[in-house]
RNA sequence: GGUGGGGUUGCGGAGCGGUCAAACGCACCAGACUGUAAAUCUGGCGACUUCGGUCUUCGAAGGUUCGAAUCCUUCCCCCACCA
């Protein structure tokens, strides 16, 4: 069981806090994604210091590596890794789609062979929630198919069936604790017949939380947000609203106006990694030519050290050089840039002022990054 | 001075008579990444183009041939070993 309170609320948007073992997470929030026990190229009071309230971890790579029952005899992630704060662990349910090269699925669950060394492994409800346990994870999800897209009606309908069924035994293999809680995933791909009807399937069952999943996976943001348009209202509203691997900052935008919660999304770190940086004036490539001599500020409204200490000129030498600094440095960046954008939307709905923030933030990113010098 | 090996599109390096504007790697110019098989992947990379082609390139200059980066001659450089 896990406390989920609203505080304040803007139209749809909800400003709340979720009380975990591990720490209150503020809402709307953004989830750091660390999927093998690390968010990657930081360290974990870097990432505590951008802002981030709980991060995520993943049962299908951590069972492969390092086991589960190993992590759980070095007493759990949390000290495992050092990470003090909350931990949502996702099911493996994206690798149902991800790996799907790898993996036979079925109506007990799904027979993956391991990317790492080829062997056989079974991953299905009971398994999943098993291993979020031994993690210790404050926030467990439930083990699902994440819907590949595009998926023909009928192909989604069986699949979200499926991942209904999945979510009741799920559900019953869960064993509720304090401060920790289990959360359903809506799929129903595009189709708003089938989006209802899952998460009214959901809500029979009965689950802390609720999350959207099977979106931000092709059908481009305008088709996504009219799903949330339809879901969101189906959920309960006294509990969490998450929506899964989202997204870009203007999803977010758009998704807390919706109704939304909580975000996770590898983006900000991935990109960190490839030099892409999220700033205040849209999306930005530190390998492009054009930052080589340019001694200014990534993102002049940043306080983060790549912002405050190092010009754009280094940073692009760090990409260009393949050093890790580089990774470090964007990644803090993004991260940074992602948590100062969900406690400016926090305070916009605090101060019902939602849709000017939105306007503003839509016209920063529009007008582009400043001119080359 | 002698013997041998070599000079290829930014660099390294294939090619050794036609299918070569020339493999591949790097560098370079861009693009993509949304519950992480990702410090990854994709495209471009001589010039011009009405996108079908046209033109100029493989140290230099001559030559052989229907045809030369590939064969011959001379020259200019480089490397290794021997004096």
């Amino acid at each position: 069981m896990i406390g989920f309170t609203v505080i304040a609320s803007d139209g749809a948007a909800r400003r709340g806090r979720i009380a975990t073992a591990h720490g209150t997470i503020e809402t709307p929030a953004f989830m750091p994604v660390g999927t093998a026990a690390t968010v990657k190229a930081m360290r974990p009071e870097e990432v505590a210091a951008t802002g981030a309230d709980i991060i995520l971890g993943n049962t299908y790579h951590l069972m492969l590596r390092p086991g589960a029952e190993r992590i759980a005899a070095l007493g759990g992630l949390h000290r495992f890794m050092n990470w003090p704060h909350a931990i949502l662990t996702d099911s493996g349910g994206y690798q149902v789609m991800s790996l799907s090269a790898l993996r036979e699925i079925n109506e007990e669950g799904v027979t993956f062979r391991s990317h790492l060394d080829g062997a056989r492994m079974e991953l299905g409800p009971e398994r999943s929630i098993a291993i979020q346990r031994l993690l210790g994870a404050d926030i467990s999800m439930a083990f699902d198919e994440c819907t590949p897209f595009p998926a023909t009606e009928d192909e989604a309908q069986r699949s979200m069936e499926l991942s209904m069924r999945w979510a009741a035994r799920s559900k019953t293999a869960f064993a509720d604790r304090d401060g920790a809680g289990l959360f359903g995933i809506v799929q129903g791909s595009i189709y708003p017949a089938l989006r209802e009807q899952s998460a009214a399937a959901l809500k029979e069952i009965g689950f802390d939380g609720y999350a959207v999943g099977g979106l931000a996976v092709g059908e481009g943001q305008e088709k996504m947000f009219s799903v949330l348009d339809e879901t969101v209202p189906a959920l309960p509203v006294d509990r969490p609203h998450y929506l899964m691997g989202v997204g870009k900052p203007a999803d977010l935008v758009g998704a807390v106006m919706r109704g939304i919660d909580m975000f996770d999304c590898v983006l900000p770190t991935r990109s960190g990694r490839t030099a892409q940086a999220f700033t205040r004036r849209g999306q930005i490539n530190l390998r492009n030519a054009r930052h080589g001599e340019d001694s200014r500020a990534l993102d002049e409204g940043c306080t983060c050290a790549a912002c405050t200490q190092y010009s754009r000129a280094y940073l692009h030498h760090l990409v260009r050089a393949n050093e890790i600094l580089g990774s470090m440095l964007l990644t803090e960046h993004n991260l940074r840039y992602y948590g100062d954008l969900m406690r400016d939307l926090r305070g916009a709905i605090e101060s019902k002022a939602l849709a000017d923030f939105a306007a503003g933030f839509a016209a920063m990113q529009a007008g582009g990054d400043i001119p080359p010098l």
